[in-house]
This record gives C-alpha cells, sequence and structure tokens, in this order.
DNA sequence: GGGGAGATTATCT
DNA sequence: GATAATCTCCCCG
C-alpha cells in the first residue's frame, strides 16, 4: 500500500487497519505505528458528528494532513485525516527512533509506555497546536511504509461513551507497545 | 496488577 | 455549567 494522500483520500476504517506496521516521525523522532481508531463522519463518538467547529476544522480539510486537539484540557491526541469529516487517532507507536528526546519529553526511561496511549504519544514526539492542519507528507512529518505486511488485531475503540462497542479499533497483534490489550475472541 | 480519584481547560450546550 | 478520543499517582493486597 503507497502512502501518498490518496491513500488518506477514503474510509477511515480501511485507513485505520492499513496505517499499523507503517512509520510515523516527526523531526525525526517516532516509530512504527502499533495501535489506530478509526472515527468517522457518521460516528456519535466522533467530534466531527456534529458538523464543522473551530476546533474539528481540520477534520474537514485535506486528507492526509493532521488533526491535533487537547484532551481532557491536557494531553495533546494526534490523528491523521481522511474523508472529510473522518479521521484515524494515532493511540500507540512502537517508539524506535529518537529515543533520547522522547525519554526528555516523558521523563520516564519505560520503553514499553513511551507511546502507549494517544497522549503519551504525543507528547513524546512533542506534538501540540502547532501541528494542528499541517500536511503529513512534508516535514517535520515523515511517514514510510510498512517492511512487511503485519497481523493486525481488532476490537472496541477506548474511552468513549457513544458507539463504544463498534470494534473500530486496529493494532499490531500481540504488541507489547499497546496502549491495552486487544480482548481475546 | 488493578481500581479509583484528581488534574486541568478548550469547547460546546 | 458540563463534558471530554487521557494519564499518573496512590492504595490495596
Amino acid at each position: 500500500m503507497t502512502l501518498t494522500p490518496a491513500f488518506f483520500a477514503r474510509d477511515p476504517l480501511g485507513v485505520a487497519h492499513d496505517l499499523i506496521g507503517a512509520e510515523i516521525l516527526v523531526d525525526g523522532v517516532g516509530g512504527t505505528i502499533a495501535e489506530t481508531e478509526a472515527y468517522r463522519t457518521d460516528d456519535p463518538a466522533s467530534h466531527s458528528f456534529r458538523g464543522p467547529t473551530l476546533r474539528n476544522r481540520a477534520m474537514f480539510g485535506e486528507p492526509g494532513h493532521a488533526y491535533v486537539y487537547l484532551s481532557y484540557g491536557m494531553h495533546w491526541c494526534l490523528n491523521f485525516v481522511c474523508l472529510p469529516g473522518s479521521a484515524v487517532l494515532i493511540r500507540a507507536l512502537v517508539p524506535e527512533h529518537g529515543l533520547e528526546r522522547m525519554v526528555e519529553r516523558r521523563g520516564l526511561e519505560d520503553r514499553r509506555r513511551l507511546c502507549a496511549g494517544p497522549g503519551r504519544l504525543a507528547q513524546a514526539l512533542g506534538l501540540d497546536k502547532s501541528h494542528d492542519g499541517l500536511s503529513l507528507f512534508a516535514p517535520p512529518f515523515e511517514l514510510k511504509e510498512a517492511g512487511t505486511v503485519p497481523m493486525v488485531a481488532a476490537g472496541p475503540r477506548i474511552g468513549i461513551t457513544k458507539a463504544a462497542d463498534w470494534p473500530w479499533r486496529f493494532g499490531l497483534k500481540d504488541s507489547p507497545y499497546l496502549s491495552k490489550p486487544f480482548p481475546r475472541p
């Protein structure tokens, strides 16, 4: 699967699945995408459900751009915009590049917890409001395709109250870098 | 290792 | 004024 803007111009379910195993870097810091969640326009849990607002405007912009928002007044979260009104939340990475900077930003050494969760990942990569709306195909972002086809697990999304049972969460099967294990089938 | 409280603020009702 | 796509710390056992 070639990572071009066209890759993102489709249903976020497919994008969320196909992003597992790809690599994301911000200023050279990052690693393999280990966990994602899809948010669609007809999805009660999505920020886009009630239409465009100031916060979610990036979700209605160009596919292949970043949507970065502040969660719980404290944590930045990174999304990749797909078709207008839809996006994929990046929930976990396998930390591989720039470990030193991640440790510095996160204030801990435990590799398993550096990027295991959307807020942790954003902190490790130094993301904030300034990245909202930026293209993923230009610095400081860098995307690389998966080397091999990974085993992908799917299950219910995490931390939401609406449509909580829809299995729109994807991840590297049995990876120790997930924010949480997937429920047994 | 697991459950629960508290942190902290932009956004929308 | 309530809510939220979360995280850390503290307590228990």
